[in-house]
DNA sequence: ACTCTTTTGTGTGTTGCCGCACATATAATT
DNA sequence: AATTATATGTGCGGCAACACACAAAAGAGT
């Protein structure tokens, strides 16, 4: 039987190419390709969600919306997960924005098949579990860098997660934009990535980044990347840093 | 039959107390009180956990814990949950330490055994989950309150949180120890209490802090609260909030 | 070429929190 | 009652990020 496009495509994903033959094989008639350009909103606050996506070369970012418009970034997916873990959690909806950070493709699934699968118990549901925790840490992490980091290291640690989820070392993406996701001025980010330009480690024109010294990002970083890192290796088998890539 | 103190000591857990009945018998030989004097250590950041724990009157705070030795809190778990998800979420430790933040009681139940029952995948894994949404609403709301608010509201959030999970209006625990919790300075918490106490919300006498006007507590409060709140009731059916308790 | 829009750069004053130092107050100990 | 330990109150200089204002540069559309 000929591996459809379809498959090749839903590959591209870690979780997905991480399952044993035999349970990827059971659902991949259920996957559906879509593809998605900067800003879509997969899901607002609250909705009740009617596909999961599993991003293969898209990047979505978790974005809270206060009530006076202030937004917050608290988590970012891209192929190492699945975005709606709130459906097999129980919740079908969650407190936040799902919105396309990088343009790109991914296969969704629609709600009900993936509680029915997820209600089976078998290696799909463990690994969206596991995925789950991985995501837990990395929200926790932020509210931490949050706390006692300064914007610098912050956005060292955005571009790492961001660099990690691409095939590009360019991201498109304005400083304006990379604002709202850390929660803070846009004028800070212009300050901060005009620093790290300085150190030579990304170069910074017009809407894009270009991450230059991985390394030397990771050195400038807090130790808050490298743990999210540690805990996705750990819960995930081979994590998606880049770093000896 | 006679039901025992065991059993009485369980349902003053939500989550235990909503199960139904026939899940609740099956699984109640597995508990075992246990008692907690403040500043205890349930788990380390990285320890593989041997209980998951119910408590009935603690208070547990998750607290990260950086390098250099400054702690910022992620979340607090009392009567309405359960401490050790990461165990059912298959990764066996957190990144975080889990400490008693109020003394008092808990029941814990073997690791193995919590497995064994959740895999069974009934009302019990249901709960599980949906508490562990909740859980990440909570953590993804401190994320965003440690970018955006001040610490006179996060504060008020905190003290709120607390006085949900408590019988009494009287919350043993210093200015120091709640900065730890939120990650900043001890100075910075006895300055927000005096602004707090001084509009009559709270008292605040060395080593005690009492919640005199909850209602206008929750008005000082940023939306954080709120939000945490009604997930917390959305997920969980009744929530613990105490504002018209 | 021209305008129009978007994105980035820069300056000024303000604020919230930090770090440090130290004074005072309230228990606990003897 | 005196001593010690713990907890809280207060002042001062410093800094990172804020709010606001506006200039300069880079593309997009006509």
């Amino acid at each position: 039987m000929p591996v459809s496009a379809n498959t090749n495509n839903a590959l591209r994903n870690y979780l997905l190419a991480a399952l044993p033959a035999a349970d990827f094989a059971r659902i991949e008639s259920k996957f559906e390709p879509v593809s998605f350009k900067l800003g879509e909103v997969l899901y607002e606050s609250g909705d009740k969600m009617d596909y999961v996506y599993f991003p293969t070369t898209a990047i979505v970012s978790m974005l809270y919306v206060m009530e006076n418009g202030a937004t917050a970034e608290i988590g970012v997916i891209g192929n190492d997960g699945i975005v709606g873990v709130s459906l097999f959690m129980g919740g079908d909806s969650t407190t936040s924005r799902a919105i396309i950070q990088s343009a790109g493709e991914a296969v969704r699934m629609k709600a009900k098949d993936l509680k029915c699968e997820f209600s089976l118990g078998g290696a799909f549901q463990t690994m969206l579990l596991r995925f789950t925790q991985a995501l837990m840490t990395q929200i926790s992490q932020t509210a931490v860098c949050n706390r006692l980091h300064t914007v610098e290291q912050q956005l060292c640690r955005w571009l790492l997660l961001s660099h990690d989820r691409l095939d590009s070392d360019t991201l498109v993406m304005t400083h304006d934009l990379i604002s709202n996701m850390l929660g803070v001025r846009r004028e800070g980010i212009t300050l901060a990535a005009q620093k790290l330009a300085k150190k030579k480690l990304i170069k910074s024109v017009r809407g894009t980044i270009t991450v230059i010294d991985r390394r030397g990002l990771e050195e400038a970083s807090c130790e808050c990347y490298a743990v999210v890192n540690g805990e996705y290796n750990r819960l995930l088998g081979r994590g998606i840093s880049r770093t000896f890539g």
